[in-house]
DNA sequence: CGTCATTCAATGACAAGGAATATTATGACG
DNA sequence: CGTCATAATATTCCTTGTCATTGAATGACG
């Protein structure tokens, strides 16, 4: 029915996803080129610097970030992989892990977000 | 540096990506319980509607669509496969290929277009 | 304390996408 | 016409994500 409307909203959802898919492709390929690490990964690795008061952390990723949990338990066997994360036992309760930056990630991290923020103010200035 | 700019530039980021997820996954959801389709089949089904004055497509929708080749290539596969579209050689170049809807096709994509834009309208409204 | 429901995280099976490559068709040009 | 560069798709291989399930720990409650 109502096709104008129905246009526009189609019109839309197509800019928000070249908005979206230009963006992280562009980003994704940086990170990658430079940093050998993806966009997934950095953003983890930068949800975990930004709450470095720390806590028992996993969950809460899975709440700050669309991945799904079992995503993130995936992209963080990465990050630990390559040594920018360790997993970290809670003693108050054993099912939870938190999640610290090593000092490799911390030093990736504090470069990889200049190239991050950079691009980002390119894609959506 | 510019951490105010910063924060700035990472919200609207993680605002878009939210967006994006949020819409995509409700869309792809209802689409799959009603339709058995999902969202990317949807799409390109979508812009073959669109363009039902016909020419050797394919091509052409690779530009549309954030889609890589091979990945409109396999999902025009899964169309074809479900009876929706077919692929029609094309005799003037005959490396082209140009798809249709099939009468299948076209009753799917009416119906399924109007719960499309609804869950637009609601997660976009 | 024992049981049961719930929570956090990891895993395995499987689907879907991307990059690189293969395949076939064209067109240019000697 | 034969060769060669290029174009449109398809295909293969690998990576990553999701779903469903599992395992372990916790808390409530009789």
């Amino acid at each position: 029915m109502a096709t104008t409307r129905d246009r526009q909203l189609v019109e839309q959802w197509r800019s928000i996803q070249d908005s979206y898919f230009r963006t992280a492709a562009a980003i994704d390929r940086a990170l990658e080129a430079k940093f050998d690490i993806g966009l997934n990964e950095f953003e983890i690795l930068d949800l975990v610097a930004d709450s470095e008061e720390s806590s028992c952390r996993m969950k809460s990723l899975g709440e700050r970030t669309p991945m799904t949990q079992s995503a993130v338990s995936k992209v963080v066997d990465r990050l630990e992989k390559a040594g920018l994360v360790s997993r970290q036992t809670c003693a108050d309760d054993r099912r939870s892990l938190f999640l610290e930056l090593t000092a490799a990630g911390r030093a990736l991290h504090s470069t990889a977000a200049v190239e991050h923020r950079a691009l980002l103010r390119e894609n959506l200035g």
